[in-house]
DNA sequence: CAGACTTTGTGCGATCGTTCACAAGCGTTC
DNA sequence: GAACGCTTGTGAACGATCGCACAAAGTCTG
């Protein structure tokens, strides 16, 4: 988890919910979402838990952060719960989005965000490549990267998302910083170093595949020698011998 | 954090390294190697803390699971380090990776998986799309959806990565556990339900943006009502109205 | 309207992760 | 070889998160 340092205390000031709280809240958005579709018009802690993957407790603990919106004996409207979580995760506001880097990952994303119903629309592409410069992708033209501050400015856009090599990450968040952005989102194997009050949240590829191959090695290892080692604990008398 | 739920009796028999250690370990490993291609030959802590965005006192804990390879005074050996951490994580290993969908975002993965220097190796390329079987992307060929098995049991594939619409997601996670893939990558936005023993991690740009979005409506408000409440937390009192 | 049943909201202990602070250990210098 | 300065490795305090278990509060039935 990557702890925003800069901001704590203006969360604190307003309402004070867990981060791991809100890293669940888009979750249950998309499956009330889902729910609501279907017509299904209330559901249990427990139902919910159950098709979100999680603790019927945590769930309610959670939903508990934004208020009591549940029905002791009945559960949650469906429709009025998904309208509160939108609410909270600022699901109504149509944020800017200026994505820089329009590779694979960049179109990937500028077809995800601007075209599905979320509450963000794709404001810029950029892109240093002059073949790409002109071109329309998910309705948006790529503009060059000299343009980046400008187009920021025209859309007041305060996320930034960074889709390029890492060796110029660090440059345009620079950019991105310096034009107003308080809000990154870097996909670029790289550490982004920021002032205090912005954002940054990384989203690493090739570190998820390495901490899924751990796993397997961990697995793999224990299925070697776990014939002979009992799964009991008598490994923490191990750890005191340092 | 999603909890690897099966296997966690089979880690602790082994060595014991903390979910949010190895989270962090890929991100030691890739400074590092940079830091060894720039001629480096020792750092300390604080150094290498410094450069991968983490307190080093974290750092130290971190490394000190793996076994005692610092030397005091001094600090570590770039190299031997790098090899400690390469061990650990299972990066000389060349895991081979199925990527199931072939769109923008498993185009992305396999050029990133494909071409870097990590220990991954895609051997299969899959896509229902008839237009995409047969093409070579990134060096491999893409096959068709039905081939899925066939591939998997050809390579010995552990590994699996889903990039398929939400509406695909769960069906082809079931083929892939029914070949025998223990460890899945999942793009979709969509919860995955697998038997136990089957690590899955999510990574949903959605919530990203979204997790982003809060933070951001967060700082705004601070910003419009924090001129007038001060950020002691006074909040406290209020929510026990109930 | 009383009693049974259901489900929320939450207090509490257990667990996990982070940070501080310091003893232990290594190299260097005089 | 003793004294000093530096850095690791870790015990311990702290904080966040999780999950159990239960009281509070609602619906439903007879």
């Amino acid at each position: 988890m990557p702890s925003p340092a800069g901001i704590t205390e203006l969360r604190k000031s307003t309402h004070a919910i867990p981060d791991a709280t809100v890293a669940r809240l888009p979750i249950y958005h998309r499956v009330l979402t889902s729910l609501l579709e279907s017509g299904v018009e209330s559901v249990s802690s427990h139902e919910l838990a159950e098709v979100c993957g999680v603790n019927s407790a945590k769930l309610r603990k959670d939903l508990s952060h934004l208020g009591s919106y549940g029905t002791r004996g009945v559960g949650y409207r469906v429709e009025y719960l998904l309208f509160q979580i939108a609410r909270e995760i600022g699901y109504a506001q149509d944020w800017p989005v200026v994505i820089v880097g329009v590779g694979n990952l960049g179109n990937a994303l500028a077809g995800y965000a601007g075209s599905a119903d979320r509450g963000f629309r794709i404001v810029g592409l950029i892109d240093s490549d002059a073949d790409l410069v002109g071109q329309t992708i998910a309705g948006v033209e790529v503009r060059d990267l000299v343009e980046l501050e400008t187009v920021i400015a025209e859309h007041s856009a305060s996320i930034g998302v960074i889709a390029t090599p890492a060796s110029a990450a660090q440059a345009v968040c620079d950019r991105l910083v310096a034009s107003g952005v308080t809000s990154i989102l870097n996909f670029a194997p790289s550490v982004l170093t920021v002032p205090q009050g912005v954002d940054v949240r990384k989203v690493d590829l090739g570190t998820e595949l390495q901490i899924l191959a751990f796993h397997q090695q961990q697995r793999a290892e224990g299925l070697r020698t776990g014939k002979t080692s009992k799964r009991t604990s008598p490994s923490t008398a191990l750890e005191n011998i340092s």
